[in-house]
DNA sequence: TCGCTCAAGATTGGATCCAATATGGCCAAG
DNA sequence: CTTGGCCATATTGGATCCAATCTTGAGCGA
């Protein structure tokens, strides 16, 4: 069994950076210094920069270098609305071929969201996670991964927006969670993919009320 | 100005290969053989083969080697339905923003596609340079590259596909080609996602009764 | 004949080195 | 004071070389 490519470590290694918020939109990312801070040549950061760029994590300019993307409002809509129509499809997909056991995940991940009320860091990883654990049926990984690229792209602007919640949002998420949990624990596609739009398009409609905070 | 990054032209060197059909699915591209064949050293080969993979193209194992991806029925439905999906948002984010220069390509690589009926080659780049020009008036590229993935991931199998229609096939692929083009000269963004919804469904469908060519 | 072991060859992964390009500061001209 | 050009420096792009891993096929034994 051999050992896992320095690529890939590096890779995971940017990528939580980014998502941590340790490195921000804009942020140049230089080979050299995350080379020698990872102990390794510039070799396999160069082609982890070019995992995370089809990622969507970061934009290379030619011989110029990385940098964190940014993303202006425009962006992040869009985003939005290519989830409002991609997740729908992938509950879809899952719903069905759920194991009792993923039901149970998402049963377990949904009250642990609830508990996380008010915890901006930690219910934004619960978030996540329930999301995920809803779209685990789905049977080839291609979709799965363009879904989850879409959160890492973005998560770092939910974090801004999350700061935003009033009790009352956190209520409205949750309550609007448990009608998408039961949809997927009784195999109601359709009222699924209905209600996931409907979630990811009231979440696009509150970003469009907090413009500002992609200013600066 | 700078030079373009040799990176970029192997890539697209072995795009090309890939969808022309000289490479088939499943083909093994060693880095050493690229290489020498192109007259540059490996580091550029294989960062092309690492965007290629994140385009779905090929398919990397590591220690291993890349190989074309090979898609199976299940997944070549799978990316028809997030076609079905993101098209159609695509269309009617385009719509509406399209210039009159725009409007005449449309319209005039629906002619010159018609005008290949029954030529299976020429007909498959048409079709999908008259698509690809109904989606001229999105802003935001992400989204673009996306749908442009999804097209070359699948160009090899529309190939095969395209080889079984009859006169019928084509004369219905062209009047719904009429009825989208007159949507997007129009501005009918509703309606002209319906008509790319169901076009992509229809190809969904035609490809599950041709299921066969899949296997081997 | 079939399956297993193991070593030689081939191929990929990574490090180091050199060339090409962009960045940033400095100076001079308007 | 601003602006344009120029040169030193830092950083990226690519080539070459070495190490690590996988693949292949011959040999052996059941």
């Amino acid at each position: 069994m051999g050992r896992e490519p320095m690529t890939q470590v590096v890779a995971r290694h940017l990528r939580d950076a980014i998502q941590s918020g340790e490195l921000e939109p804009g942020a140049r990312v230089g080979q050299e210094s995350v080379a020698t801070e990872l102990g390794v040549s510039r070799i396999p950061v160069r082609e982890a920069l070019r995992q995370l760029e089809s990622e969507g994590l970061v934009v290379i300019v030619p011989n110029s270098g990385a940098k964190v993307a940014v993303l202006d409002f425009e962006e992040c809509a869009e985003i939005y609305k290519m989830r409002e129509r991609l997740e729908p499809l992938a509950f879809a997909e899952s719903v069905g071929r759920l194991t009792d056991e993923q039901k149970d995940d998402i049963t377990r991940l949904r009250l642990e969201l609830e508990a996380q009320t008010g915890h901006a860091q930690a219910y934004l990883e619960g978030d996540r996670r329930f999301h995920l654990a809803c779209y685990a049926g789905v049977a080839t990984p291609r979709m799965l991964k363009m879904i989850v690229d879409f959160w890492n792209t973005t998560q770092r602007y939910r974090r801004i927006l999350i700061g935003t919640f009033s009790d009352e949002d956190y209520d409205l998420n949750n309550f609007e969670h448990r009608l998408i949990a039961e949809a997927a624990l009784n195999g109601w596609g359709r009222r699924g993919e209905d209600l996931i739009r409907m979630h990811i398009e009231r979440s696009r409609f509150r970003l469009s009320h907090h413009q500002d905070l992609f200013n600066r």
